[in-house]
DNA sequence: GCCATGCTTCGATCCAGGTCGAACCGACCG
DNA sequence: CGGTCGGTTCGACCTGGATCGAAGCATGGC
């Protein structure tokens, strides 16, 4: 019967309410204390605290002592991935599941993967940068081209010096709420730091919500001529 | 607190011996009945049946009627994937998980994954075929080089009509006993079954372990050079 | 030293959900 | 038809685990 290792826990640990709300939250890619996830998913601190305490020995999260606060965050990439993964498969399996909110709403429009940049404007972007020549697929892949170089430049990020982290360059990730690729990787990091830092949108407190401005949308589509283009046909889906 | 779809149903589904064993054992590949999934997991046939009920509910699982059998399967290989997924998640996270027991160790060398090969002789392929230059990796992707398709043909294999399948060509999956990645798309379960074909290896009845035979074995690793060949420093591990 | 704050541990409660026995349904066979 | 076999539904049981109140422990500030 036990074929393979005890992926039982692990997902049992994920298939609980508080559980799953608390690393919903730190999907917002910060660190948090526990009273902080506490609050976010609505039990007390007490309950909390066991939750973190399975959380951290099974790896998925890690702490970190600052003063009297711990600051807990996702373990890494990877587990933000597997959420993100999982979040993907239940339409599917839901089959009609309506729009569930207005808030939600505002994260299905733009949201933080853990790092990157999600949601409707996160595949807008993945898709204007593949119409633009600024990244090219080839086979399952993804490679920056040249042109593609020079776009980030011109943007203000240094493609060589983000090359340079020990992590993967860039790659695809599936949206949940789209149901299409979006950019990952260190190369997505670095595009919504800059997004950020040019102020075009800031995180909501929180929330993995993205909050642009109206400015912020326009200069973000304006990066790909903005009249709303679709990019060829929708290329089949990758993953 | 509710951001995001409700991936704790399906977490939570996931997360019980019962059903992750039943789930476990159709990554073989095969459809199979309820009663068979039920002496696979140790379950009477009843809490099997209301297993099998929920995850169909939630799209985990297909069924199909055959006379008097109702044969279940996953419900595609994003299920498949999804998965391997969470058992590359688990070695991490238990630290220090030994080495199970000898049935394992046969899991550990050769075994399924949905349709393609995993495992020690899974990664061995792939690093092969890298080494050999059957295929090239490219940014972050995967690419099927001119000689590669050749060697495909010499095998046996017509990539052509392998790529005209409307699915991923192919793609890497991470492996989780090797914690590197293999072969998986289209191309990587063509490759299977073509490996099924030739007679190297068998699956084993009602386990995901494939079996290969001594001559077997010889036959695969004599593909790239036959010698243990440790192609390039260890590539970073993508995902 | 004292108190406040952030967090964990302990103990008790309580309930969702996994489990199985038994009955039920439906398809196929002779 | 009855009989067998695969599968589901029902009802009752029982346990694992989520939850919270209260107490215990740190750390930091005064």
């Amino acid at each position: 019967m036990a074929e393979g290792p005890n992926i039982v826990r692990l997902a049992a640990l994920i298939g609980d309410n508080a559980r799953a709300a608390a690393l919903s939250t730190l999907m917002a890619g910060r660190a948090l204390t526990a009273t902080e996830l506490a609050d976010a998913a609505g039990v007390t601190r007490q309950t909390m605290s066991s939750h973190l305490a399975k959380l951290l020995e099974c790896g998925l999260l890690q702490v970190g002592r600052q003063g009297k606060h711990r600051y807990f965050r996702l373990a890494g990439p990877e587990v933000a991935h597997l959420l993100e993964s999982l979040m993907g498969m239940t339409p599917a399996a839901q089959g009609s599941q309506p729009l569930t909110g207005p808030r939600d709403q505002a994260l299905r429009k733009a949201r933080i993967c853990y790092d990157h940049l999600a949601g409707e404007l996160g595949v807008y972007v993945y898709d204007g940068m593949l119409g633009n020549g600024v990244l090219r697929q080839v086979e399952d892949g993804l490679r920056l081209t040249d042109h593609g170089q020079l776009w980030f430049r011109r943007l203000g990020i240094d493609t060589h010096r983000v090359s340079r982290v020990r992590r993967t360059f860039c790659r695809t990730c599936l949206d949940w709420s789209e149901r299409r690729d979006h950019l990952a990787g260190a190369l997505g990091a670095a595009f919504l730091s800059r997004i950020e830092e040019l102020g075009w949108a800031a995180r909501l407190e929180g929330s993995r919500v993205m909050a642009f401005s109206e400015a912020g949308e326009r200069s973000l589509r304006s990066l790909f001529g903005g009249v709303d283009q679709e990019p060829e046909p929708p290329i089949r889906c990758v993953r």
